[in-house]
DNA sequence: TTAAATTCGCTGTATAGACGATTAATCGAC
DNA sequence: GTCGATTAATCGTCTATACAGCGAATTTAA
């Protein structure tokens, strides 16, 4: 029997996605098992129905449960990646699973955008941008070049920070801004010869290069970034809902 | 002014929502600007505070509206792609942006799954899996290869449909499967012999490879499809939301 | 026996109101 | 003038209830 508690500052609804989660996850709720209706959910929890279908709406995002209009609420089948499908960093990641990524620096400096980059971080060309390059290695193997802008007059101080072990996300948000979105174009292109050098390949081998735009949930561009990683050595794993 | 028909089958959330994303695109409310509070939008449209809340958060996922707590509901800036974070197939893309795309049946079959493709589909080594083998154009000209498998008992009528002109997820719709989610997986390869001359490129050019698992609302999945697509002639666009 | 109608359980939509939490602006004391 | 407290506006959470709409099972009728 789960209790909720009223006055811990966290909401019922919350309470109620945790609690549901917790019996999806220990298979007290099984895959393709109906859960109890709404009904007897808010008896059980001691809460309004409105109360109980709000936590089951972010389960049923997440796509732990689906519902049969008319016949009651379900647990999906678990499948692999199930909870991958939100924008993470690459470094939250990898510390997650245990990961042994580094970050070395190569270039930091400050200087006036290319077309390319004052487009897609909505200045003019000239306007001034932090540009951070960055080679990222896992278990010692340079895997990703990173070339990243970000708009000067956002984050005068960025230069400041320590970028080699905090990710750039982190920093953003102990300034108060939220990242809430990236739009990524990959494509499949040759290593030149200062990508080939840097990766330790030859030139001409297969790159996944990839272009990302994050966005504040104002939809403000705070950071461009061309990614260049190792075709033999990187693959990228997206999830998307219909 | 809008006044809302109350009985025409359509939820009044829905109205509102399309009420307020037809101002945004029409730059009745402007990019930054704040809108009226949902009290507000309550006694315009004459319904409870709820059914408002119902309609801006589906919104908020869109990206076009943000929430400041205390403060108000605000236009995001309008982003590139801010419509494409949702999982669509390329053939439905293709027909709103009026790209002449044309598919070519190469294999439809049906054979006894490998161990990878069981794995994928949750099924045992050797079940039956229905084979479809495409080559796709973009202006004529060859841009990508797939190779799709679908359980066999799922859908055992799926050679009889017209695989060349209607796409997958509309044949599985029609059977009343409901497709909800798709994991993918890319790499950057190179080309070998069969792809380079399906794709009429040199062999060792780079390719865009991807694995894709597509799964129903209740988790099972239903389709498993490996792309090869020309790494000089396709990009991959998607959005990510924290 | 089969087909149509009914019932029942459940989710979907909607209401009207209450109080809490956050933010920005205003006002007052120092 | 500056700082702090108050206030107003607004979103966040929650209630208790009502009826509509769907789907499956059951009952009824042909």
């Amino acid at each position: 029997m789960s209790v909720l508690k009223k006055s811990e500052g966290i909401p019922l609804y919350t309470q109620i996605r945790k609690s549901l989660r917790d019996d999806i996850t220990k298979k007290v709720l099984a895959p393709g098992q109906k859960i109890p209706s709404e009904d007897e959910l808010a008896a059980k929890f001691g809460v309004s129905r409105m109360t109980v279908r709000q936590g089951i709406s972010d389960l049923i995002d997440e796509g732990l449960l689906y519902r049969r209009h008319g016949v009651g609420t379900f647990v999906a089948q678990p499948h692999f990646e199930r909870d991958h499908s939100r924008l993470t960093s690459f470094v939250e990641t990898a510390k997650e699973e245990g990961i042994d990524l580094s970050i070395r620096v190569l270039i930091a400096d400050i200087l006036p955008a290319k077309l390319k980059v004052a487009q897609s971080l909505s200045l003019e060309e000239g306007d001034l941008v932090v540009h951070v390059k960055t080679l990222r290695f896992i278990t010692n193997l340079p895997i990703t070049v990173h070339d990243t802008y970000v708009p000067y007059k956002l984050f005068p101080q960025l230069l400041q920070e320590d970028l080699e072990s905090h990710h750039l996300w982190d920093i953003l948000d102990s300034y108060g801004f939220r990242v809430k979105r990236a739009v990524q174009r990959l494509e499949a292109r040759e290593a030149d010869e200062e990508i080939a050098r840097l990766l330790e390949m030859d030139e001409g081998l297969p790159i996944l290069y990839k272009e990302r735009t994050v966005y504040l949930d104002n939809g403000t561009p705070v950071e461009f970034t061309y990614c260049y990683n190792r075709g033999d050595r990187y693959s990228l794993t997206i999830v998307l809902n219909r």
